[in-house]
DNA sequence: CGGCTTTGACCGGCGC
DNA sequence: GCGCCGGTCAAAGCCG
């Protein structure tokens, strides 16, 4: 099926419940929980051998594959996944694909995380081990090797710009920690990673992926990640939400000096991660 | 053996 | 009230 020929339903689903959720919290059914739509980009061009599909984008967190169904107006199933990192961790994450876009998977994240992430060393290798788990998840589209993650508020799942490669890594799963743990963030960012398969193959082999954040709508951080440094460009003022983000970040037993480093990057313009040798 | 994926069934909300 | 659809559960099987 052609992506093209769905129904304007799916592209929205996501997003829609995300608008709605804040802008009409008690219209939609339920509670609206907070919701956060990142669109991840995945475009194979031809990585051999290696890649079995692609997936949910990675973060710092164990997910586990707790459902999958197909979505109406969609040729490609959603996966239901839930955080396995901790057993009383309510957050879950929805990864469907983009109607418009094959190539465009769009992450919901729900709840947030109730325990600190794992540690980001462990999760150099953990992370990296779900990333082909999960990677394994959504199946078809052509091997790719772009990835552009934006988190949404509104439907935007089309259209990425690059903006700064980047070497990744494993500092990839560091910003998304960042990105997806919290349901706050509000803004859009697009990651883009190229050369090779950000979820798979580079990632095991060596630490040069290109990664790109971009903004889709609101520029609120353009983020450079090389091995041994991240540097986050926020172009707007954030909000409070940020900051509550991050104070959680800090009553949960993560690292202090990791907050505070990030709080650092969103607030001021620069930002540089730590990197942890792998 | 533990953890994860797969997949069909079940449940609840929503629209008609 | 009924049917559709999305979200979750849970059993079975797979894998490291």
């Amino acid at each position: 099926m052609d992506s093209t020929s769905l129904s304007p339903k799916l592209d929205s689903d996501a997003e829609k419940d995300q608008l709605e959720g804040e802008s009409q919290a008690s219209k939609k059914r339920k509670v609206v929980v907070e919701k956060k739509v990142v669109t991840v980009r995945i475009e194979t061009t031809n990585v051999v051998g290696k890649v079995k599909n692609e997936g949910p984008p990675s973060d710092f967190w164990s997910w586990r594959k707790y459902g999958q169904k197909p979505i109406k107006g969609s040729p490609y199933p959603r996966g239901y996944y839930r955080c396995s990192t901790s057993k009383g961790c309510s957050a879950k994450k929805q990864v469907d694909r983009s109607k418009t876009d094959a190539s465009m998977l769009i992450v919901t994240y729900t709840s947030s995380h109730n325990h600190p992430g794992p540690d980001m060393i462990i999760s150099n290798k953990t992370s990296t081990d779900h990333l082909e788990t999960q990677v394994a998840q959504l199946k078809e589209v052509p091997h790719k090797e772009n990835a552009t993650i934006s988190s949404q508020d509104h439907d935007h799942d089309h259209d990425q710009q690059c903006t700064q490669p980047v070497d990744v890594c494993d500092e990839l799963d560091a910003f998304h920690y960042i990105q997806s743990s919290p349901v706050r963030c509000s803004q859009d960012i697009v990651m883009d990673l190229k050369e090779e398969d950000p979820f798979m193959g580079k990632l095991e082999k060596t630490c040069d992926t290109t990664l790109g954040f971009v903004l889709n709508e609101e520029p609120v951080c353009t983020g450079l990640i090389s091995h041994s440094q991240v540097t986050c460009l926020s172009t707007t003022p954030k909000s409070e939400e940020e900051n509550d983000f991050f104070d959680e970040l800090e009553e949960l037993s993560i690292s202090s000096s990791f907050t505070s480093f990030m709080r650092s990057c969103y607030f001021s313009s620069e930002m540089s991660f730590p990197v942890v040798p792998s």
